[in-house]
DNA sequence: GACGCATTAGGACGAATGTCCTAAACTGAT
DNA sequence: ATCAGTTTAGGACATTCGTCCTAATGCGTC
């Protein structure tokens, strides 16, 4: 067959195999997960494996790289769904509601990978810290569309700084009250971003507080 | 011997290789780090452990203690160590300072920890959260002591949830000047929070923004 | 039917792991 | 010096891991 320029439909089963380890990295962490783990997911043998991915190095690869597709859907998505920056920064927030109950069983999937191949000293490290990059610039996007040109950056930081926050405490003490409480309060600081003077807006700025 | 009613120095080789366990878990995370590992730092034989700790999980539970302890301590100094609630609360957001390094490497230690047991659904994954509960505790203490007392406990869990927030993302992207700017934010709002008038305190009660 | 290629199954291999046993070494009291 | 209890060293054990090899299977093309 000759080789077409776009892979046909190439991957049922590589497909497969990448999104049951996106899961299984997701629930059990990456080291913990073996390939008997996905293979049996998969209802595949063992060294099948060798055949789709010669390391495990290259399976975490292309569920990092997956990630990072679903990600950049969902933030066109947000962008499309919603018409005003607030709004859209609403969508962001949303998410941890909308995935509480995994949160609380399981964490962030971006923050807890990102932690252990920090702790690991994974090569992969980087990659799947643009996950978080994608984040943060989408986030940071929107800010300046808000008209926080300036500090947009830092105020991008900040939220995927709370975001995390929520999680990581909602993972430990498995509580949906908080999660509501504090995606709550990021509304209401949206809001008051929203219609905040000029003048506000300047005091925030560089090292004082962006009124969170 | 007699067994004597508290224990004599018992435990240098024990406590030498809970300190240990305590750095490796902290820098390789609990699955990564063997008992071989802990011996190297030690210098015992591999074997020997079975003498100290029958078990991998009893080494955590005696890590986990020993965390415990530590932090009880730390949260002791912290109350002494400054005359206002405020200045304690500050205390807590200056631990980010000190530990910038370590938290840029290795993220927080309380925090991964509680990420790791629970994608092992770990038993001792409830243990590992209590350390959160001294800190959310102490945290409530004194912003009760601010006169919160209505919601003290949901101003804890926030303050702990942006203090992990900041070291997840410390952590993911190796930012030291992120750190310094949120915790200056932080300070910024514990300032707000002391000079608060009442009628701004109600406002702030059950659902809606503690004014963050 | 025969060939070539992609895919699969099954297992071998060495290394590493947690656990456990046994014999030696050390220690203080008699 | 002897002895009992504590501590140590060294290695055995079964299991699991990531990796890798080889033979068989499926399948479309000639």
């Amino acid at each position: 067959m000759p080789p077409p320029t776009t892979l046909p439909q190439e991957s049922t089963t590589r497909e497969r195999i990448v999104e049951a380890a996106d899961t299984l990295f997701y629930q059990r962490g990456f080291e913990k997960t073996s390939f008997a783990d996905i293979a049996g997911q998969v209802h595949l043998s063992r060294g099948n494996f060798y055949y789709h991915f010669k390391t495990k190095d290259e399976i975490l690869a292309a569920v990092i790289a997956l990630r990072a597709a679903n990600t950049q859907a969902m933030l066109q998505s947000w962008t499309a769904s919603a018409e005003t920056p607030v709004g859209r920064l609403g969508c962001f927030a949303e998410m941890l509601i909308r995935n509480r109950k995994d949160i609380q069983r399981y964490g962030c999937p971006v923050g807890t990978l990102c932690a252990e191949l920090a702790k690991l000293a994974h090569p992969a490290q980087g990659d799947a810290g643009m996950i978080f990059g994608q984040f943060r610039h989408w986030l940071r996007d929107q800010f300046k569309a808000l008209g926080r040109r300036a500090d947009a950056d830092a105020l991008a930081m900040h939220l995927l700084s709370r975001s995390q926050g929520i999680a990581a405490l909602a993972n430990a003490f498995h509580d949906e009250a908080f999660i509501r409480r504090e995606v709550a309060q990021i509304h209401d600081w949206l809001l008051t971003l929203q219609t905040e003077t000029p003048a506000m807006r300047t005091r925030v700025n560089k090292p004082k507080t962006p009124r969170p």
